[in-house]
DNA sequence: ACCATAATCTTACCATTGTCAAGTTCTGAG
DNA sequence: CTCAGAACTTGACAATGGTAAGATTATGGT
């Protein structure tokens, strides 16, 4: 096909990510539930069973997906990484419910316990999540050396905001509320909120 | 069977809540996938085309349960319900994330925008989900009538709120962090920090 | 009381899906 | 060159969501 890579007849050269760019298409046209091994498959161009010489089950190809979408969400949060703390506080948020917002389906599939390794066997898809979620934690911990956070336990806090803009994310993508379409500035308005709040929240005057 | 209501053969007398128990049953037992339209018939002893007659699809049944789902969540926090709206948004906080720990599966359901008629329509499970919002909304405004919040649109603040709640439930469920099991008292020391950064962020000295 | 009609349920069928087993074709190390 | 193994295919199987047509029961109008 007109892969960037190989085009011998029968070996595909490169089908791994050929599948997962497929099951990335999948994702963004329909719904959570039309990602199919074999819909994968056709449009890779291959027969229904040749996704299994490179993931065990549909479930190992969903978790691959899952992993890339943690990885480029990482990448994108690094890219606006600056010097104040607050500012990437704001870069996150703002990036992760971007993220989720342009990646429903995977940002779905990025939260499904079922996708992870049973417990006790090392995780890849575990220990990316919680990679970034380090981020967030050291950023607290930042502010909180600078003063612009006093109290609690920054892993503690961490979780909090953390759930903010995850559950922001997910109510704006799956609950029967929220502007539909969501008008323009009504994010960065969102996330200022957010942070105002936080940042309120976050400081006890002494 | 041993139903609480008729008992002839043929006619089951109340298929249509039979077969909502029985996917509630398999929604307790495994994940979200293995609700099967197949295997709820069979556990409600009746062959696998008769839910036909009570619900147009499975996604309708799923619908069905969702709508149960939230009705129960209200219910729980009507039972809570006081006149002190700081204990009120205590309230709505631990029932929520509760119920959605006892009940992960529903509560995953709850959140389906597939589950919703198409735009346009009118449709039932939009409506119980923003009456729930509404409890939040008017909490908010009477803590801003008698001072205890005075910044921002109530509409717009309870957004953030049920962010929080909503973001720290699915976490908790579906994440691969946060402690397993959970340790008696986190939930409670969790929702007190949420609230007491809500408390401080909605308010402003003047 | 009776019977037509509608509601409820069943059996039989279809297409699709995930998965496996057994063959086929290619590739590269020796 | 050759041959072991990787990459793919074909063909099968059971399970699922869904439809159609027929069987059974309930119900209401007369």
């Amino acid at each position: 096909m007109s892969q960037t890579s190989k085009n011998t007849t029968y070996h595909h050269g490169n089908l791994r990510t050929a599948l997962l760019n497929a099951a990335r298409e999948l994702a963004a046209e329909n719904t959570i539930d039309s990602i199919t091994l074999r819909e994968v498959a056709r449009r890779a161009g291959v027969s229904h069973a040749a996704p299994y010489h490179h993931f065990a089950d549909k479930r190992a190809l969903l978790r691959a997906l899952a992993i890339d979408a943690f990885n480029e969400l990482g990448k994108q949060i690094k890219e606006q990484w600056q010097t104040d703390p607050v500012q990437n506080l704001k870069a996150i948020g703002m990036v992760y419910v971007q993220f989720a917002l342009s990646h429903p389906t995977e940002f779905r599939f990025m939260f499904r316990k079922t996708l992870c390794e049973p417990i006790g066997r090392p995780d890849e898809l575990t220990e990316i999540a919680n990679s970034i979620f380090e981020m967030l934690i050291s950023t607290i911990r930042t502010m909180q050396d600078t003063g612009l956070a006093t109290i609690g336990n920054p892993q503690e806090l961490a979780l909090i905001v953390w759930s903010t803009i995850h559950g922001l994310s997910n109510l704006l993508i799956d609950a029967p509320i929220a502007p539909q379409p969501i008008p323009d500035g009504f994010l960065e308005y969102q996330i200022r909120l957010v942070q105002e709040m936080l940042l309120q929240g976050l400081f006890v005057r002494a």
